[in-house]
DNA sequence: CGTTTTTGACCTGCGC
DNA sequence: GCGCAGGTCAAAAACG
């Protein structure tokens, strides 16, 4: 479509907002957590964008890998949690903001207020299986096809890949990260610094609004990601992220390049630096905090987080209100759970 | 001409 | 085992 195609890197849309993320480690199996999140709301300006926190709070960002290049912009209002089944959680609201560490170009914009939205996750074994199965369906579907033995070479390759599907279903292979947030949002492709190639649509049950599938172009990178509305709010885009980009996005080139003075905390990992704008900016909860009384001390000191506890505190008066079925729901079963007495 | 989107078909997992 | 729903593939079309 639209030039940017899916999501162009560094570039800002009129419409949309990050939200964030909530984000569910499938990686060993277990199970989700839940999050909450919450109301739109704005923080202004704040700086960049962030480690997530110490080593054992890793953001979202860290996780994908790099996910997010928020450098894009926003307007809208975002709902997100993510999750991690290790130990953190990470939720979000969120909006506009100002600039970013990276620069780029945002300007401030001004938020709407807007909803309340609460996310859970459930991850479960939706997708995990994805970074086999491509392989796995390469082969299986178009090899049963064509067995008709056109082929040695065919075959050949088909037996390969057949018995490493094998292999691979034996050994178990680990879950892909993922972590989905919710966007208010007119445009469903939210910037993230990425470009994202789309290979498929479908239309999902009891919505009528279609799930796109998408997938990093850049080579050797397994990040995919699933963008659909909520059939309840329209105006609500979830957007989930799967598996860490093993690379820098576009715009955190550009950016980097550019500005060159990003703090080592931004540059390091390449996920993190991307998210050194919106995202971050926005509100961002740490797990703990949702789930646990113990107040969080960031253990890498970073502006990202200390405005995780400002707005955290922001935030706690809201009131969330999970509106959302069928979809949101099974990402997000038991956001009610979290919610405080 | 290269890249991305569209879209129908196919595959897989899950519940009944 | 069957049907359903979700996810992916890949040919064709569209786009720049």
């Amino acid at each position: 479509m639209s030039d940017g195609k899916s999501t162009n890197p560094g570039r800002c849309d009129p419409n949309f907002g990050p939200s964030f993320p909530f984000f569910f480690d499938d990686n060993q199996g277990s199970s989700m957590c839940n999050i909450s999140v919450g109301h739109q709301d704005y923080f202004g300006g704040g700086g960049g964008g962030g480690s997530g926190g110490g080593a054992s709070y890793m953001s979202f960002a860290g996780y994908l890998g790099g996910g997010f290049d928020a450098s894009a912009c926003s307007p809208s209002d975002v709902i997100s949690a993510s999750i991690d089944q290790q130990d953190h959680v990470t939720v979000a609201g969120s909006s506009s903001l100002g600039k970013g560490a990276a620069g780029e170009t945002s300007e401030s914009h001004p938020v709407s207020p807007n909803s309340s939205i609460s996310a859970s996750s459930s991850n479960e074994a939706t997708m995990t299986e994805e970074d086999v199965d491509k392989g796995k369906k390469e082969t299986s579907g178009k090899n049963q096809q064509e067995g008709c033995g056109d082929d040695h070479e065919a075959q050949e390759k088909l037996t390969k890949k057949v018995d490493e599907k094998a292999n691979k279903k034996k050994e178990k292979r680990p879950k892909e990260p993922r972590f989905a947030f919710l966007t208010k949002s007119d445009i469903e492709n939210l910037e993230d610094g990425y470009r994202w190639r789309k290979y498929g649509q479908k239309a999902v049950k009891n919505s009528p609004h279609p799930r796109s599938y998408y997938r990093c172009t850049s080579q050797k990178c397994t990040v995919k990601k699933r963008v659909e509305r909520s059939f309840q709010d329209p105006s609500v885009v979830i957007t989930t992220y799967e598996g860490r980009h093993n690379h820098l996005s576009p715009a955190a080139l550009r950016a980097n390049a550019t500005i060159g003075m990003l703090p080592p905390t931004f540059l390091m990992p390449p996920p993190l630096s991307s998210f050194g704008h919106n995202i971050f900016t926005h509100e961002y909860f740490m797990g703990d905090q949702l789930f646990a009384s113990t107040p969080h001390e960031p253990q890498v000191h970073d502006p990202v987080s200390s405005m995780f506890h400002r707005k955290l505190e922001a935030r706690q008066d809201s009131e969330f209100q999970f509106p959302d079925h069928g979809l949101l729901q099974d990402m997000i079963p038991s956001f009610q759970n979290t919610q405080q007495p």
